[in-house]
DNA sequence: GCTTGGCACTCCTATCCCCAGAGTGCTAAA
DNA sequence: TTTAGCACTCTGGGGATAGGAGTGCCAAGC
């Protein structure tokens, strides 16, 4: 089932109308923009041969043609030539995603840009907090009663605090204590690595164990266990979506909310296309998701450092256009990267110290 | 302009009836709901004075009677009893919002609960850091370069982070010093007199600052300075109100999400409700947002300490259920109150304690 | 004087029908 | 293999129509 260059590109220049257009192309117009002379006929002849292979389909009888989700894939497979990105919206994206803002800042401007730009929703997988990224720093403040909150930074400049509640009161004095014996002990290992020395820390020597350690530890290990299944998702723009016109129908479009709502099913997608390197584009039910049916993604994985870390996006509508949106998707990624690469601090990796 | 008792039960009944159909109500419905026993013809003519009033109006000739906004007004002024929320529901409430967990997750789990419950959207103003509220801690981190994590505290347990350039690098043991001073001088006072002291301190001792002095006054005036507008809005359950028939119209729902998006008229009407006592209702254009012309919003104030820092509420069509939504808007701003103050620690008062 | 039944009238809505327009598939000729 | 021609199909919009709901008003009744 290969496909002849002809019919190539009339399947192109037929994608290509439709999603300028939006409504079902017919030969006499394919005939027009397909640089081919040939009749309308012939075009005819042809679509019937794509119709057979499933690439195109038409909603009625006497209607044009349109592109099937395997048209599209083939289409953003081998035919489509993206065009780069303006020039100025380059250097808009670059000031927006400088360095000098807390990664938190940064992604929301990361989702809030590709929603922008591309006119649809853009949406960012925060990843939860990465085990292998290395310790910098702990706080214990005591709030009222048992309760204390814990800060701790990492490496990467993020701050996570939560607040957990003790077995009994402790003065501040026993809190800065525990704080400090933490930060000289652990600074610069990995998080991974802090988790299992906590761990064994506590069974090796809990029968000597000084107070302070103790509390250090169990404190530390409360705040680090606690880290379950928060990733967290941005979305951006989605009232953009309420101007696609196959999306007008309000079941549809609430279901679509819904899913942007629980993010449940977003959450996986995106944790999926973070496995990838480069672009990954879900086509209309690709995702698997019925709410994201009529819908198109395009995401592409950020990192940290090499470390592929989280992954954003844009959804739009299935007929959506590819050859814009993916450069402002890979160009977003590789911008972001960079900003929260060039964050990480690089002080000097002590190895643990203590005996 | 006084209203007679029987046109206050028809006027009730008929805002009653059409909140829960959702359409214009005729006087052969009247007559059966109201309980007067009168024949449809005298309902016609109370109708006729009522509509004089402009308290109810006719969608065209042969339709039914509808509230006007003002009609909605007196509904909610004087003829609306709220019922209680039901035992269950306020137990729920009451677990989700214990106080064993931080600020920002309670609030959060505010904004859920009351479109959850009221299966409308769900709003909440977070207000922007509370000049009233003591300082506790700062920690100063340096990231990669010239930048540096500030990490503020204050003793309602919020913890404000933000990344800084400072003019050069600073080693860890500086920073150390620099946020020692800080805490030891500063922990107790309030954030706005931390600002005012900063200043004097500056102008006052600058010709023999010390080294570490400057530079801590220096990354803490950065850190408090930049905290402008940055208020808040969380919106939850925005999916709901597309179930809302009143609201099915494409360009009306895509005005109202904008509104959501963009905020800022929204924090205006937060912000105003916020220095009121009790509920506020917004009916209607009385919000002066076109975007809220068909929305009713029910807000209440939440406190920290006795201060009403924030607002909460819920926001749906202006047929909405009001005499459910208003306990639940008000419980769970008390709620919310009780829990965020619970968070407050109240160590000793120190005063200023330096030279 | 208030209330009520009766009745004509208005206006909306749903439905049907019809027709123009667009595009197809097929066939026969180039 | 391509093309022109032609009959056919399907959609979508416009107009007409009928039914339904509810009103306003009037005149009679309590």
């Amino acid at each position: 089932m290969q496909l002849s260059p002809r019919a190539e590109v009339l399947l192109k220049t037929l994608i290509e109308r439709y999603i300028a257009e939006g409504e079902p192309v017919g030969s006499r117009t394919l005939a027009r923009y397909a640089g081919l002379d040939l009749s309308p006929a012939t075009i005819r002849n042809v679509m019937v041969d794509l119709e057979e292979m499933g690439l195109v389909s038409s909603p009625h009888t006497s209607a044009g043609r349109v592109p099937t989700q395997r048209g599209y894939r083939l289409f953003v497979d081998t035919l489509l030539k993206v065009r780069p990105l303006d020039e100025q919206q380059v250097r808009f994206l670059k000031e927006e995603l400088s360095a000098d803002q807390d990664p938190q800042q940064l992604i929301e401007n990361a989702s809030h840009l590709l929603s922008e730009i591309s006119k649809l929703a853009g949406v960012v997988l925060v990843p939860h907090r990465d085990e292998q990224v290395r310790f910098r720093h702990i706080d214990f403040l005591s709030l009222s009663g048992r309760r204390l909150l814990v800060i701790l930074v990492t490496e990467d400049g993020r701050v996570d605090n939560r607040v957990i509640v003790a077995d009994r009161e402790y003065s501040a004095a026993e809190l800065e204590q525990a704080a400090n014996y933490f930060n000289e002990s652990y600074t610069g290992m990995l998080l991974s690595d802090v988790k299992r020395a906590l761990v064994s820390d506590m069974q090796q020597t809990s029968a000597d164990l000084q107070r302070v350690i103790e509390l250090a530890t169990t404190m530390a290990r409360r705040a680090l266990e606690t880290d379950g299944n928060d990733d967290e998702l941005l979305v951006s723009g989605e009232s953009n979506l309420m101007d696609v016109p196959e999306l007008n129908d309000i079941r549809k479009l609430r279901r679509l909310f819904e899913a942007f709502t629980a993010k449940r099913d977003l959450l996986h997608l995106l944790d999926q296309a973070m496995r990838v390197k480069g672009i990954k584009i879900f086509i209309g039910a690709e995702s698997g998701y019925e709410a994201l049916e009529d819908c198109s993604i395009v995401t592409a994985a950020y990192s940290v450092d090499q470390r592929q870390v989280g992954t954003l996006g844009v959804i739009g509508p299935t007929r959506m256009a590819y050859e814009h949106v993916i450069p402002i998707v890979d160009i977003t990624a590789r911008l972001l990267s960079a900003a929260l690469t060039a964050q990480v601090a690089q002080p000097p990796r002590l190895e643990r110290s203590r005996s």
